[in-house]
DNA sequence: TGCCTTGAGATTGTATACAAGCATTTTCCA
DNA sequence: TGGAAAATGCTTGTATACAATCTCAAGGCA
């Protein structure tokens, strides 16, 4: 395929957004990446994207070196561009952290979480059930997310958010199959409401030991591109 | 004083060291910013900083937005780089995420340390004694830093490391007086050899809090740079 | 005298030109 | 025919030019 239709199709959701070209562009591809449109190893030429985006290759460069910081593409000098393929290791090293940062977060959410709060994660969650596989995965993210916000702690929930994009990609590498969040973040919802921190932090242990427990590390530890999910499943995106 | 004069001083530190000029830019900043030698409110003007690193303003530019990324400088667009001046609501933030991240950090750095990392730590402390007081800001930060990467984790460590940085922000803003950790480190360093965790975990736990209660966040909480810093102490850093 | 307006200077934002390095293909030789 | 070396084309790295915007100071008016 080409890859300047390819990067329109996601352009078009970036232009219809508001004037900041840098936050448009990031998220267009960050949505990309997340909802494994764009899977580990595919290459991110600047040509392309800025042609897509109707932008020079200075902010394009701009953009993809804030994702090689958050560690979702991987800049190689003289070489580009490409998703990162998160290693085996990496992939361990950040869900103990999220089992670290998430545990030790849900007790402060358990303190100052209002109806507000459970309000609009049902409605993610509401979401998640109604939406293709690919924003189903987005809308998980979004969904652990917007849970961490609660706890009011900025510097903490951006550490977080950036170890949540990337378990996209490693269920993108290492994922046998089914998406993301294989149970029912409606069930989380439930607990919230009883109020009591003990069942919540364990069904989140559970919940990310589930995850965990459903990669396969054998196979292709390494950054082949996934070109079934790069070439098939993104035509669903192109509402320009 | 004349901007590039001053920024001169720190290129004279980043020359001497590799190639990769964006790794010897960031690192002649970051320490000029963890030592105080830069204070928050600090204007970073791009010609000033080109010349002075004998680069031009498009790799500036680069680490600035690492920097921006990191907390550590604030881009506010048409207006250029300044030093991040955190708030009281920020430094609050940063304390609170850093007693649940070395509380949680410190169990796992118990069960991986070796014989040379206490060597390595002790080593540290040492030189923390015979530094001038801006580099014992430094190495203090490098005490914590390597304190925590015996834990294994190169997500949560980067994450801890990045508030490292800007608790030397913090104290700079809102500090009486005394330097960053006013105890010493080698007193944890004795904790560690007898292998138990509960008096490391309280020892770092009041640790981080005689660090925050020796703030004042009463006066200027605004970005008042603060021109001592800035005009007098950057002297014995001269040595191109 | 004090405040607002206006203009010049300086700084940043974006795009583009050119140089440097990599990848692929083509060609040549065994 | 297979392999290796060279060359061409493409992509990225860096610097610079120009436009847009802000800052600060000078001058005018109430």
């Amino acid at each position: 395929m080409n890859d300047t239709r390819q990067f329109h199709l996601l352009a078009g959701l970036a232009t219809g957004r508001d004037a900041r070209s840098d936050d448009a562009i990031y998220q267009a591809l960050w949505e990309a990446i997340v909802e494994h449109r764009l899977s580990p190893g595919a290459r991110l030429p600047e040509d392309a994207l800025a042609g897509a985006f109707g932008v020079s290759r200075t902010t394009v460069r701009r953009v993809l070196q804030r994702l090689a910081l958050e560690q979702l593409v991987t800049l190689r000098t003289h070489r580009g561009a490409q998703i990162t393929s998160p290693t085996p290791g990496e992939a361990r090293d950040v869900f103990r952290a999220r089992r670290v940062l998430e545990g030790a977060l849900l007790a402060e959410v358990m303190r100052y979480i209002t109806l507000e709060d459970v309000q609009a994660l049902k409605q993610i969650a509401e979401q998640e059930r109604h939406a293709s596989r690919e924003q189903a995965i987005r809308l998980s993210a979004r969904f652990h997310t917007r849970l961490m916000a609660i706890a009011g702690n900025a510097s903490l929930s951006d550490a977080l958010s950036q170890l949540i994009s990337r378990t996209s990609l490693i269920i993108a590498v290492y994922g046998r199959g089914q998406a993301g969040c294989p149970c029912e973040h409606q069930t989380l919802i439930e607990l919230l409401k009883a109020e009591a921190l003990a069942p919540v932090q364990h069904w989140m242990h559970q919940h990310l030991a589930d995850i965990e427990a459903s990669l396969d590390f054998t196979a292709s530890g390494d950054a082949l591109p996934d070109f079934e999910h790069l070439f098939g499943h993104h035509r669903e995106q192109n509402v320009s």
